[in-house]
DNA sequence: TTGAAAGCGGTACCAA
DNA sequence: TTGGTACCGCTTTCAA
């Protein structure tokens, strides 16, 4: 579908060509009073700016950046904004991108791999100075693609496997071991893992195999998973363990996916009189702002989102200077609070 | 700062130019083969598809927009991205847009006028075909970029005053009033205002009048207000709620300009031992996910942001195709829950 | 059904 | 310090 401006009313607006006329110079002129001040006598210079706030003068970057070949757009895409995880990382990147004075052009998979083969497209075809991205794990086309546009790629919030070219993130698998081994450590033998595991959700299936491993290389028996591919909220988390416990009365440990489901989950657990952390642990994933204002408070796992996104702010900006790729390491911990605390 | 693509490799990127060549055609026959493909010879077609798929072309928008007059922008403009106040709605906003191809652009002013002027005028650069933006309260120089540029303008989240074109959102002034109506109704006498009141939060301002009018006409004592320009959350509601405290003893209600910050009241209460909702009641603002898994849970106003991001998607639509402005009124309710259920 | 040519609004290079 | 001119890559007449 082709989108016209609808009718601007009477003015048009105002071009170079504009501005130039009014005030009696050439083109060029003008623009060099914008982009190298200094190089135009200072009276004229005023009479120009003053044109430009008259007419309320916008430059059109889409003239400026064909004829520059240059863009000051950065492509962003994420695989979600709920719940805030990812909606930090952006909104620290867009302020730290704006110093330099570029625009972040936004794109939402939401976890859907045929949404971002076109969104990468889209986005490519803004011709942008760079383009950041979540996660390492991309259909081969998009990976083909993003190559071939020579922009320079940051891939956010996961590491490993095949970077495309820079990376700023953490190592899941990492986590969810390290979920394990608290677990394990707080004396808990029968492990579950429970949230929304979509099937893009490379991150998540990450966790799990961490958590897996680490319960395995600690002899316990196998952790007992309960996930189904939609969004996560705490209703689900609380359908999730009303269902795992139906089935599987030993478990005295549940892992989450998320804060969210980890809400809906101890909503569950106080419904049916099992004690947290007596009876059951539970950990979650992300540290939303109100994992220490539920009760009990909520032991999980603190990514530094702001740090992702100023680190990739950081990264776009050396890369597109010229600095080499590279992979950026990202702390995260585990902060500790009562769900799992059974030892004083 | 003026930014240079980095060196793009060997391949430099494909033109329409290219794929003509390619295709031995004119770079016309190729236009069309993408925007009208019944006017071109099927085999031609083919070969031209043949083509662009193996060079891995990706239309340059940026010469597109230019020529045609026309760009499939919608730029974006919201507050904050934190605490999902508007993340969803941005979520809900470009999945719909998405479906007519049109692009976000996206700004985050974080409630700084001055970066507001400097977004608006930088997304205008770029001349959207729309620009949705947070609010209806705008300092003059945006309102009147945004009325010269000719694009549609939709504000959201608000209504009322002077609207510039489109609006969609609701009265917070209502709001206010509503909080306060449920709190007497419940049998609090004594109420307080608290959170994070920024200064251009001019939403968080109208829900405080509406709040202070309401109970002022149901003759009560005036509202004690501890508000404070920062961020919210539940950490600054905790500090707030202590400090309100100490200074006033009287106070039986709060109500919170967040769920975030009333997470903090509520923890700030239990630590002290007033029980929540009998000696004191507490609303919030926003329902937020975590706002039914706290305890008790939190009573607060459920704003619909999907409503508004896929109602603001079929306004741009719709002026776009050349529609009359208007403004949509958008609901919320105030779910009760148990942080000021007095009576059963 | 296809192609030639004139822009769109800037930028960049070179000459004045 | 200023202006002329040739593009940037695509769309849009208008002819062929």
């Amino acid at each position: 579908m082709k989108i016209e401006i609808a009718d601007k009313g009477a003015r048009p607006i105002p071009t170079l060509a504009s501005i130039a006329e009014r005030v009696g110079v050439s083109v060029n002129t003008v623009s060099r009073a914008l982009r190298a001040p200094n190089t135009v006598r200072i009276e004229l210079r005023h009479q120009i700016n003053a044109a430009m706030e008259e007419l309320n003068y916008v430059p059109n970057r889409l003239a400026g950046g064909l004829s520059g070949a240059r863009s000051d757009i950065v492509g962003v895409v994420v695989t979600s904004l709920y719940y805030s995880e990812f909606a930090s990382i952006v909104d620290t990147l867009q302020s730290a991108l704006l110093e330099h004075d570029l625009q972040v052009m936004l794109a939402n998979t939401r976890y859907n791999e045929t949404q971002e083969l076109r969104f990468v497209r889209s986005i490519l075809s803004w011709r942008p100075a760079a383009v950041a991205i979540i996660g390492v794990d991309h259909p081969p086309k998009v990976v083909e693609l993003l190559r071939a546009s020579g922009a320079p790629v940051i891939e956010m919030w996961d590491i490993g496997g095949e970077v495309i070219d820079t990376a700023v993130g953490f190592d899941h698998t990492r986590v969810g071991a390290a979920q394990a081994e608290h677990l394990i450590a707080q004396g808990y033998r029968h492990l579950a893992f429970v949230g929304s595991v979509r099937d893009n959700d490379k991150r998540a299936q990450k966790r799990l195999r961490g958590l897996e491993t680490a319960a395995a290389a600690a002899g316990l028996p196998p952790v007992i998973r309960h996930t189904i591919a939609e969004g996560g909220s705490p209703e689900l988390g609380e359908r999730l363990a009303i269902e795992l416990l139906q089935q599987h009365s030993g478990i005295d440990a549940i892992a989450c996916n998320s804060d969210a489901v980890a809400f809906g989950v101890l909503r569950a657990l106080r419904n049916r009189g099992r004690r947290v952390p007596e009876d059951i642990g539970v950990i979650g994933f992300g540290d939303s702002e109100a994992a220490s204002c539920v009760t009990p408070s909520l032991t999980t796992i603190r990514p530094d989102r702001e740090r992702i996104g100023r680190l990739t702010a950081d990264a776009i900006i050396a890369r597109i200077n010229g600095a080499k790729p590279r992979t950026t390491v990202v702390d995260w911990k585990l902060v500790m609070r009562k769900s799992t605390r059974r030892q004083p």
